[in-house]
DNA sequence: GCCGCCAAAATATGATCAAATTATCGGAAG
DNA sequence: CTTCCGATAATTTGATCATATTTTGGCGGC
């Protein structure tokens, strides 16, 4: 699961040893299999599965679980008991709303700054995302649809925006996979190739609107999900 | 004004679950030094001079600041060191676009469900925020409307969004300190009344606009303090 | 069915190791 | 002789771990 590619700042790679404290490497494990569904909601997590797990420490299992926590990715039920959050309608509905209030502005800041090598790069991406939504393969649709956004709001220029909106992804990240298991690839959202073409031709309008509708398209599937489903998405 | 609990066998309440957890009161107190400019931006903050500080034991400092980390009030500077960010021109800007975007929004959801009595407790606060403008009472102000506004997003039913909100609060909190400090409490932003009356005559457009005013003045004021000083604010 | 014990899990502590910044000292150049 | 620069040592700080302590939830006895 390489999705290192991404242009973000990373403020643990200085040392040139190369290695990456173990509390870091944790959230790293621990955030990715949030965010493309290895976790499913409501599932809880526990600080001694996670150590004997991953093989780690206590400190660092417990820093990354604070963290997570405090992004949202996870939630304290609680007692004590840590498990992945459930998404309601009113939370697809807030989450909807920064979504799209939020991604066009960082696509639209995007476009302005984006040279010609980044939309091939781009464009690649869009390609593996094809190929797996071909496939069937919901996990590598959901990590390269990951990559795809988080790669224009990276070249946004806009760092406590693009955390916000990682944020968000965050929460969304469980049940899409949900919806996608439901569902499978045929129709999801795809406003890609508009997206494309109005980034290569400069027309950051357009391609605001692209990411809007784009944005729309998948809230409106988690909603439908969820309405379709018996209340908050649930890993059954 | 806290009854501490005192550790006397208690045969009634010996699983009191209103304790607060180590790791919860040092961060609730961290926060609380940088939301209110306790804490300068650049200023450094170190592990073992908080356990000293606040006779705390590292684990839960450790975890406090990993929490604070991951919303954005400290940040990681570089190799091991920590400190309350600097807020630069372009952080303002972005933090104003995402404020104007969400807070009006919070405000009108907030405008369908408060009651004459929400509407009194808001009131009560904003007294107490006038007085402490009226005194020049910085600390106060900072406290106050904070609390002004936070208690709206509360009442806003949208939990996803309020925290979100409240994160681009502390990044804003340290420099609105630095921003007093320079021009003191004299022509503070305050569209306060306007927004009362709006919410008190039920008028939800009105209030959106009143909270969409306030959010745009207060980032212009800190844009103009910071274009004003050199650079990004700083305390040495 | 209720009360109290037990085990498991989470919280918290302090020690220990590693890394980085800082301070100091020595040498070379002006 | 003074001053500046670089290297090395020392101190400070962060990361991790093993372990003690507390709490929770279950289980068995009454």
């Amino acid at each position: 699961m390489n999705i290192e590619t991404i242009p973000a700042p990373n403020p643990f790679a200085e040392t040139e040893t190369g290695k990456t404290p173990a509390h870091q490497s944790v959230y790293e494990n621990l955030r990715a299999m949030i965010l493309f569904g290895d976790l499913a909601p409501g599932q809880a997590v526990t600080i001694q599965g996670l150590v004997s797990e991953l093989g780690a420490g206590m400190t660092p299992v417990r820093e990354a679980l604070r963290r997570l926590i405090a992004e949202g990715a996870l939630t304290h039920q609680g007692n004590r008991r840590v498990c992945v959050p459930e998404l309601t309608p009113e939370g697809v509905d807030e989450l909807g709303f920064m979504r799209s209030a939020l991604e066009p502005e960082l696509t639209g800041r995007a476009a302005h700054r984006m040279t010609a090598q980044h939309i091939d790069t781009l464009r690649a991406v869009d390609a593996d995302l094809n190929a797996a939504i071909a496939t069937g393969n919901i996990g590598g649709y959901l990590t390269h649809n990951y990559r795809f956004h988080a790669y224009i709001y990276a070249s946004a220029d806009a760092p406590i925006m693009a955390a916000t909106v990682d944020r968000l992804w965050l929460r969304f990240g469980p049940s899409l996979r949900v919806v996608c298991g439901r569902f499978g690839t045929s129709n999801l959202p795809d406003k890609h190739a508009d997206l494309l073409a109005a980034l290569e031709s400069g027309d950051v309008d357009a391609a605001r609107q692209a990411m809007a509708e784009d944005v729309a398209q998948g809230t409106r599937q988690i909603r439908e999900a969820l309405s379709d489903g018996n209340g908050p998405v649930s890993s059954d």
